[in-house]
This record gives structure tokens, sequence and C-alpha cells, in this order.
RNA sequence: CGAGGUGUGGCUCAGUUGGUAGAGCGCGUGGUUUGGGACCAUGAGGUCGCAGGUUCGAUCCCUGUCACCUCGACCA
């Protein structure tokens, strides 16, 4: 991307939110649009970031076997009267209703009711079990209380994923399976996703557990011991017989010297059981030729929440504390380097135009002319791009100054290693 | 829905004890600049959230309304 052509108008940021300043960042130099509560627009990076953390959803789940579906975000609410749920979500408004002369529709804030509708006509044996279904789509909750940008909206990008299995031995099955997944999702994403005990209560069902990002700007408190590998949120405390629970279903009886931690939940695995398959009436034949239940696990990951997250996990400060901008994780990033060279050198700008087509699309050339250096070494950080090469008159032809826009390094380095060392 | 707060140019905010508005940044033009947010000149851009009321006159006072933000119950 050539940033005179980028149209990104003004970058330069004021003061910022004490409590989300990455998003107010992306807010102020217009990666993110504002359009109501909760209602945002996403600019050319923060779609990319967006697209790549999918990418990364997407290989990890498939590589355990998930089968990739897309169910429809308008649904009618026959579906959600036939489990219940319509009236329960309309009363408490999070379901956001759309009138229409052939009936009532919603846009969807879930979609239990949607995929086992899906799969009903499909899963009709045994022998086509276990399977797990998945999709990325936007999600709608008229949220009574939006909170921190993109961490809550009433629209926003999830990954929900459906396991059915034919008995609960086959269920938690199914469950470690997504659970190994999303450990590895955390990995490949450069943060650390850690496994939370959660109150199974909301969706009903077994056992459930959330997918954290330990940051002081969570909503959720987490008792945690990196140590004996326990973790669970405060509140499961408030659940009746909770040291039951813990025991029987995640085999933990010391809860004693945890100590307390915020965190940001960013996915949520439950196995549901047969719930679904009750109300909805829907089920399979087994072996002895009479109608059983899905036994039925869902998996979620807040995709833009957790987009928000890795952002507000990156901000970069300086000695005084104050945040300068982000460097996001390379892993996320669509622009992995910004090159800066000297307009006025011409073999400067002949060796960045190079370097910036070695790139093929992976790089940022700040070819804007009227502006100083420094300006744009300090763009480079509000664009969150994680290196930065500099072509000036400080370093001889044919080499350049890289930084690392996170740890503040710098090197010199011959252009021609420059690819080579950021990929390796 | 309960409690508080804020609405003034693209962004951050001043201001008018009531006489229809300013700054910094950004944007346009000309020129000088170019290594961690340079400068000079010049220009564009606002029915002061919306609707009523009081007043000779309201952006300012009163009432209502809407939007947005923060705190509670809900959630990825």
């Amino acid at each position: 991307m050539k940033l005179s052509k980028a149209g990104l108008g003004t970058m330069r940021v004021n003061k910022l939110d004490e409590m989300y300043p990455a998003q107010d960042m992306l807010l102020q130099s217009g990666q993110l649009v504002q359009y109501g509560t909760g209602i945002f627009g996403y600019n050319n990076i923060t779609m990319l970031v967006k697209r790549n953390v999918e990418r990364i959803i997407e290989e990890c789940l498939n590589e355990v076997g998930c089968i990739e579906i897309q169910l429809p975000t308008l649904q009618p609410d026959t579906i959600w009267k036939k489990s219940g749920r319509w009236d329960t979500y309309v009363d408490d408004g999070t379901m956001l209703v759309v009138k229409s002369d052939r009936g009532d529709l919603c846009l969807a804030p879930t979609a239990e009711e949607a995929c086992i509708e899906f799969v009903a006509e499909k899963l009709k044996s045994y022998k086509h079990m276990p399977a797990t279904v998945y999709q990325i789509g936007e999600k709608y909750r008229n949220e009574i209380r939006t909170r921190g940008y993109l961490l809550r909206g009433r629209s926003f990008l999830m990954m929900d994923a459906y396991s059915f299995d034919t008995d609960l031995k086959g269920l938690e099955k199914s469950y470690e399976n997504v659970r190994n997944a999303y450990i590895k999702i955390g990995k490949m994403l450069g943060i650390e996703l850690l496994p939370v005990i959660a109150n199974n209560g909301a969706m009903g069902g077994k056992k459930s557990e959330e997918f954290m990002l330990v940051s002081p700007i969570g909503e959720d408190t987490i008792l945690y011991d990196e140590k004996r590998k326990i973790a669970l949120n405060t509140e499961v405390l408030e659940k009746e017989n909770y040291e039951e629970y813990l025991k029987e279903e995640y085999g933990i009886e010391d809860i004693s010297n945890l100590k307390t931690t915020k965190a940001i939940e960013v996915g949520h695995i439950f196995q549901l059981g047969t719930k679904y398959s009750d109300s909805m009436d829907i089920g399979f034949i087994d072996k002895d030729n009479t109608k059983k239940p899905y036994y039925m696990g869902c998996y979620g990951i807040g995709v833009s929440r957790l987009v928000a997250a890795i952002y507000e996990n990156s901000v970069i400060k300086d000695e005084r504390g104050n945040v300068t901008g982000v460097s996001l994780p390379k892993e996320v990033a669509p622009y992995i380097v910004q090159i800066i060279p000297k307009l006025d050198n011409m073999e400067k700008v002949k060796e960045a135009e190079e370097l910036y087509n070695s790139f093929e699309g992976r790089a940022i050339l700040d070819d804007r002319d009227n502006m100083s250096m420094g300006a744009k070494m300090k763009d480079c950080k509000i664009l969150g791009t994680p290196y930065m090469v500099i072509l000036g008159d400080k370093v001889e032809d044919g080499k350049a100054e890289l930084e690392n826009t996170k740890t503040g390094e710098k090197e010199i380095i011959e252009i021609s290693k420059i690819k080579e060392r950021l990929f390796k």
C-alpha cells in the first residue's frame, strides 16, 4: 500500500481514551469509523487484521476436522419459537427483530437453532457422527450496554462452531478436539489464550470453559495459578455446589492460593448435551433403530473482540508512559514493514521502491511528500506496522535502518537481507 | 431500564454574566523545508444536536426530545 494513495486522512492523534487508547487511536486515525453505539466500520488495516484472525481460526479448526459452512444472518422467528428462545431474547431486549409482511424475522444473535435445523437433514444416522460444523459471520445483539468500542458492540463478528455426537462420551471427545484447536489458535495469533473454567448456567449443559486474554482492561475477574494450570472465573463461585462442579467436571479439589487477575473473554465453549435436540425434537437414528437426541456442543470466538484485544494488548508507550502507538504481532499484521525513504534522494527512492515491490503487497511505502521523516515514523506506529525501514542520508547506499517498533531495537542492515530477516 | 455526564468546523477543545463564534491540529494553494510530528504566506470549512418557550434579540436561560459516553443487570 502506498500511503500517498491510501486516503487515510489525518493520522495525528489528540488525547487518547485512558481505558482503551489503541481503539481510540484507530478511531482518530480513521482506521475505525463509528456509526452509532456499538456499530463500527473498518478501514483497510483493521479489516485486514480481522481477516488474518479469521484465516488463522479457520486453519486451526479445519486441521482438527471441522467443516466450515454459512448459516443465514436473517432468520425466521419460527425456529426460535421451536426452541423457546424467541420470547426470552425478545423480552430481555437482546434480539433485534425485523418486522416484515411475511412474518417476523431477527438478526441472529447466535445460531444453535439454525445449525440444528441445518444438520437435521444430514446427520440422520449414528454413522454420520461425530461431526463439527462452524461458520464466521456477523452477529447482532441489541446490547443494553455496549462497552469498549469493538470489545462489546451491537454488531460483531463471531466464529460459532457446533458439534454433534451420539452420546456423552462422543461429546466430551468433540469438546476436547475443539478445545485443542482453540489453544493452537492462541499460539498462531501470537497471544496467550487461557482456558478458564466458567459457569455453565447460561446456555445449559455440563462443562463450560472460557478462553481469556489476561489484560487490565478485562471485564472478567479470574482466579489463576500458572504452575498448577488452574484458572477459573470468579462467577463460578456464585454457583450453588461449585465445589462439586469443579471436582466432578474438572477434577479440581483445591482452589486455595489462587491469584486474582482481570481478563478479556474472547471465546467460550459449552457441552450443551441434549438441551436443543430435546426442545426442538430433532435427532438421529441409532444402531438399535430408535430415534435419539444429538449430544451437542457449541463453541464461540468473538473475532472482532479478539481484534480489539490484540490492538489494546499491543500498545507502545514512551518513557513517560504515554501511548505513542501500537505494534501489531507479526502473525496478524497485514503489512509487516513500513518503508520510509528520503524523498529528495533519488537513489533512496529507487531502493525503497524495489524493496516495496519485493514484499508483494505485504509492505507500506510512505511516499507522501511535504512531510518530515520524523512525522512518518510516528505514523508508522499509529498504523501498527511491526517493522520500519528508514532509507535516509545516515546510511550508505545499499543499507538501511531496520527498527522493531515493539522493542524499539534498531540495526543497520543490507537492504537485500531485510525480507529474509522479517520472514524467518 | 436505573444513576451520572457530554453535544460548538474533519479531530481535540475554548468561549459568549443573552447582541448569531474562536484556537491548535488536519485540509486547499504558493514557497522554504525533510531522521522521531518544521516554517512563512494565503484560503476553504460551523443554521453552536433537534424542537418548542421566554426575550427586541437565544449557541448561551427554561422545557421537551434525540444522539453519544461512563457506571449497574446481560453477554463472544
